[in-house]
DNA sequence: CATTTAGCTGCATAAAGGTGCATAAAAACG
DNA sequence: CGTTTTTATGCACCTTTATGCAGCTAAATG
C-alpha cells in the first residue's frame, strides 16, 4: 500500500468515525505503529485531523462534541442570519430546524415581518416567540433531551402534511460528494422530513463546516437550493457549490 | 476510549443533565474515579463546567434551578408541588397544564421517576426536560405568545386521542358553585380537553385562589378528583370541598 | 464531632510518543 | 547499467502521558 493511499484511507476513517486509534489502524493496514503515527502527524500538520494521545480525531468531532465557543463564530452566525432573514417575505410559511444559527436568525427577523414559522426545536421556538408579529407553530411529539427538539412519527407525519414556502436548515457538515450530513439520528430524521415538505431548501452554515463530513446522511447536494455562509458569494471555497447549481449568498 | 473522547462524553452529559456524579461516570465509562476527577478538573480549568464535591455542574445549573423571577408565593407552590409529585407513580402517563405551580412540580419530581409527561406549555416542558429519566411529550400547534402554550384544533384533537392516568392542572380560580374558571380563552380550551382525556383530575392551587371566580368556565366541581393546596387537608377553608366529594391533600 | 465520602499527593506501570539509525526500495543521475 | 540520492519503513532506546492505587487530608452530613 502506498503512503498517499494509506493516508487517504486514514483520513476517510477519521471523517467517517470521527476518531481513529493508532493501534487499530496499524493492525488493519499491517504497518508498524510508527508509520501510522507519522501519517497522523503529517495529516495533523496539514490541518486535516487533530492528533491526540493514542490516535486522532476529526475536526467536526472537536466542534460538535467539544465546543470551543469562540466569539467569532457568533459574529459569523449573525451575518448568516441577516442574509437568511432577507429571503423571508410577508405571508410566507417557513419551516426551520434548530441550532444556534437559527436562533440568530430568529433575532435578526425584521420587526414588522408577518410570516408563519414552524419548528420542532424548543430553543428556536422560544426565540421566535419574542417576535411581535410572526406566528409560531410548534411541532409536537416526544422531546429529545439531548437535541431539545421534538421527534417521532407524529412530528414527521405532521411535517409531511405541510407545504412550506421555505425550509431553513442550520447544518453541521456539507460536502459536494456526500451532501449535508449530521451526527444526531433524530435531528436527521426531522431535517429529512422538512426537506421533503418545502418548495425551497436553504442551508445555513459557517464556512468552517464546508467540506466536512458527519456520520449520518441528510440529503444530497442537488436537493439544496440556496447555501448561506458568512463568506461573500465569490469566495473560492464556495465555487464548487455554485458550479453544482446551488445559489450561494 | 481516548481521553478527549471521554471528556467530550462527560461534557455532553453535564450539558444534558446539568450535573454529573464522579462515581456514576466512573462506573459508566469503566475508568477509575481518579481519572474522572482529573477529567472534571481539566474541563473545569477550561471553564466548560463547574466542579463541585462529588461531581460537576453545568454553567446553566444556577440559572435553571434558582430563578428568582416573578414566581410569587414560591414557597407555597413548592409545598403543593411536593404533594402532587407524590401522586405520580412509575409508568404513569401524566397530562399537565402550564403555570408556575406546574413548573415547581417539574422541579419537585423524584430523580429516579420514570413516567411520561405531556404538556402544551413551553416553560413547563423546558423544566421537564431537565429531569434525567422522564419522557416528555410536547403538544404541537400554534403558539400563543401571551400564555406560552400551544393552542388550536390540532392540539385539542391530539389531547383527545390520549388516555392519561393523571391530569395535573394549575388553576387560577376555584369555587364550589362555578367549579374552576380562568381568564384566558385559549388556556381554557386546552384544560377542558385535558380533563376529558384523563382518568383522574388533580387541581393545584394556592389557597388564595380558593373561592374566587374568573370569567371563563373550565369544569364543574364534580369533575375534580383531587385538590391540592399548601394548607393541611383539615383546614376549615377546604371543608366544603371535602364535603363535595373531592379528595383534598 | 464522628463517620462517611470525596479529593489530593506521590508513586508505579503500561501504553504511546519521539529520536536516531539501519535498511530496503524507489528515483535520479552520470 | 551501476552508483548515488531520496524516501519510506521498522527497530531499539529513551521520554512522556495516562491511569490506577495507596495512604493521607478535607469536606459533607446527620
Amino acid at each position: 500500500m502506498l503512503k498517499k493511499e494509506r493516508q487517504a484511507y486514514i483520513l476517510h476513517q477519521v471523517n467517517l468515525h470521527n476518531k481513529v486509534l493508532s493501534s487499530l489502524l496499524s493492525q488493519e493496514i499491517r504497518v508498524s505503529e510508527d508509520t501510522i503515527r507519522r501519517d497522523l502527524q503529517e495529516l495533523a500538520d496539514e490541518g486535516k485531523i487533530i492528533k491526540v494521545h493514542g490516535g486522532a480525531l476529526s475536526h467536526s468531532f472537536n466542534e460538535v462534541y467539544y465546543p470551543t465557543d469562540n466569539v467569532y463564530s457568533q459574529d459569523h452566525k449573525k451575518i448568516i442570519a441577516n442574509k437568511a432573514a432577507a429571503l423571508i417575505q410577508n405571508g410566507m410559511f417557513v419551516l426551520t430546524s434548530g441550532g444556534t444559527t437559527i436562533i440568530e436568525l430568529a433575532r435578526a427577523l425584521p420587526r414588522q415581518l408577518k410570516a408563519t414559522f414552524m419548528s420542532g426545536s424548543i430553543p428556536a421556538v422560544l426565540e421566535y416567540m419574542q417576535h411581535p408579529t410572526i406566528d409560531v407553530i410548534m411541532i409536537g411529539d416526544r422531546i429529545s433531551k439531548s437535541s431539545k427538539i421534538t421527534i417521532g412519527a407524529e412530528a414527521i407525519s405532521k411535517i409531511k402534511q405541510i407545504n412550506a414556502d421555505l425550509c431553513l436548515l442550520g447544518i453541521n457538515a456539507i460536502d459536494l460528494k456526500h451532501g449535508t450530513t449530521d451526527n444526531d439520528w433524530e435531528v436527521v430524521q426531522l431535517k429529512k422530513a422538512m426537506i421533503q415538505s418545502a418548495q425551497k431548501i436553504v442551508c445555513l452554515t459557517i464556512s468552517e463546516k464546508i467540506n466536512t463530513l458527519q456520520p449520518i446522511h441528510i440529503c444530497d447536494i442537488q436537493h439544496i437550493d440556496v447555501l448561506i455562509t458568512e463568506l461573500p458569494p465569490d469566495d473560492p471555497k464556495l465555487k464548487p457549490y455554485i458550479d453544482a447549481g446551488i445559489q450561494v449568498l
